[in-house]
RNA sequence: GAGCCCGUAGCUCAGUCGGUUAGAGCGCCAGGUUGUGGCCCUGGAGGCCGUGGGUUCAAUUCCCAUCGGGCUCCCCA
């Protein structure tokens, strides 16, 4: 094997040519989805500043911390964007689209940029959709987002999944909620985790997250949030739970549910699936009422999720779930000849102006080669043209999967073609 | 950032306790059918056995390094 002597960056990978139709039909289902609820979508660059996606996601988050993909131009920093509700948020402030009356419903589909070590289901150029409500604290608006989330794998057959959610608080309650926590954990430091020792002066909130052994056991009688939370944010939290109940959307309260984004307030969410191994998470999501604020608007209330579209795509191959097939060719024409392989070139054009699909052979390959070829396209006709067709004027329409032909005029090429494929 | 496993044909993988021309299935190309695909039969192309170094009379095989891939921890989609 001549050593190929290049390749994809490292966690980067090529979507080839077999697999960009379930690609498509998945980004087909998000779009018609997202209209039936009246999202809209926005494209935001590839690039942001690397201050927006610090200051949006968390100075201290291991987002920020170690997975940018960052460098200079001039004197200003860019990174490649690790996520999205950074950047649709300052594109909402930058271009005033709160003066637009309501609120925004929009949604995105893209890659996105971590600098992680790859795995299965962690790539370090991956692809999420997702949307972000804007403009709105009411708990209709975490229903109709997590509805929508929901929606999508319900349409696609993946059912093997838990919802997890969890408030985390509005700052008011948070903050009340911290003291208690380090008040719980500070007695216990020197038996936490190295890393939970960290948190604790950092984010005590992410210690409920950690896995390590040694900390399991104090997770497991810490404090819960719900407790502490002030009545405004109880009330929404019971209000998200009661609105999903009554969508009939199944979902476990997870206390130490936290998410890995700074901005999060009120309600999280996570979705995850047993069929994915280690990385487990399918989507998630949350309310972000202080990020406008944050990114330069005025204060304005939010909520949001990204899905993962790899790790889905995952859970279909696991599920056997496929998307899309190969799509069959209406017509590849065979021709024999110099004369007939001008008369095909030129018989082309009609046949896709009557939404055909149709080719021909490119290189001048024996008939019993262009069958062949034909066949492996799934071709559902082949029109055979050599000396004779040309001279007669009748041509042989062959019907691969019937394994039949018949002999026709070219002007009843199209309607025969066309009358197969709608019966 | 840390740990473990793996690199042999386009793909999936045998094999070599170190020793003449490295194999299979699938795929590809061609012939059997000088104008007919799928099935079948026959043949063919395609490998410096990831790369570099070491040990050895001899390395695809053993050792070291390196690069690439996979999985895991951490964290996340």
């Amino acid at each position: 094997m001549a050593k190929p002597s290049f390749s994809t960056p490292l966690g980067m990978v090529d979507i080839l040519p077999e697999e960009t139709p379930s690609w498509r039909a998945l980004e087909q289902i998000i779009h018609e989805e997202a209209a039936k609820f009246n999202f809209q979508e926005i494209r935001t660059p590839i690039l942001e500043p690397t201050e927006l996606i610090r200051r949006g996601v968390g100075q201290l988050t291991d987002i920020v911390t170690k997975e940018i993909f960052a460098f200079k131009k001039g004197d200003t920093h860019y990174v490649l964007r690790p996520e999205l509700t950074a950047p649709v948020v300052r594109s909402y402030v930058q271009h005033h689209l709160d003066q637009r009356g309501g609120i925004q419903k929009l949604y995105y589909i893209g890659p996105m940029f971590r600098a992680e070590r790859p795995q299965k289901g962690r790539q370090r150029q991956f692809h999420q959709f997702g949307l972000e409500v804007i403009g709105s604290s009411d708990p209709v608006a975490d229903i109709e987002t997590i509805a929508f989330m929901m929606r999508i794998y319900q349409r696609i057959g993946i059912k093997n999944f838990t919802l997890k959610l969890n408030s985390v608080g509005d700052p008011e309650s948070r903050e009340l909620y911290k003291q208690v926590l380090r008040d719980y954990l500070e007695p216990k430091r020197s038996q936490l985790s190295e890393l939970s020792q960290q948190r604790l002066d950092k984010n005590p909130m992410r210690i409920l997250d950690s896995k390590e052994p040694e900390d399991q056991e104090f997770i497991a009688k810490a404090p819960i949030i719900q407790d502490y939370l002030n009545e405004d944010s109880s009330i929404h939290f019971e209000q998200v739970k009661r609105g999903l109940e009554s969508l009939d959307i199944a979902f476990e309260i997870d206390p130490h549910l936290v998410r890995g984004m700074d901005y999060y307030t009120r309600t999280a969410f996570e979705l995850n699936s047993p069929d994915l191994g280690s990385q487990d998470a399918l989507a998630g999501g949350g309310r972000y009422d202080l990020l406008v604020e944050e990114i330069g608007g005025k204060p304005t209330p939010a909520v949001g999720f990204a899905a993962g579209m790899e790790r889905l795509l995952i859970a279909c191959k696991e599920l056997k779930i496929s998307l899309a097939k190969k799509s069959a060719l209406d017509i590849y024409i065979v021709s024999l000849g110099e004369d007939a392989r001008n008369w095909a070139l030129s018989i082309l054009p009609e046949l896709r102006t009557h939404c055909l699909s149709a080719s021909m052979d490119y290189t001048g390959k024996s008939m019993k080669a262009q069958m062949k070829e034909a066949n492996r396209e799934l071709s559902r006709f082949t029109l055979i043209v050599g000396e004779n067709e040309l001279n007669t004027g009748t041509f042989i329409l062959r019907n691969m999967t019937e394994s039949n032909e018949v002999a026709i005029s070219a002007s009843e090429i199209v309607t025969t073609v066309l009358a197969d494929k709608k019966s």
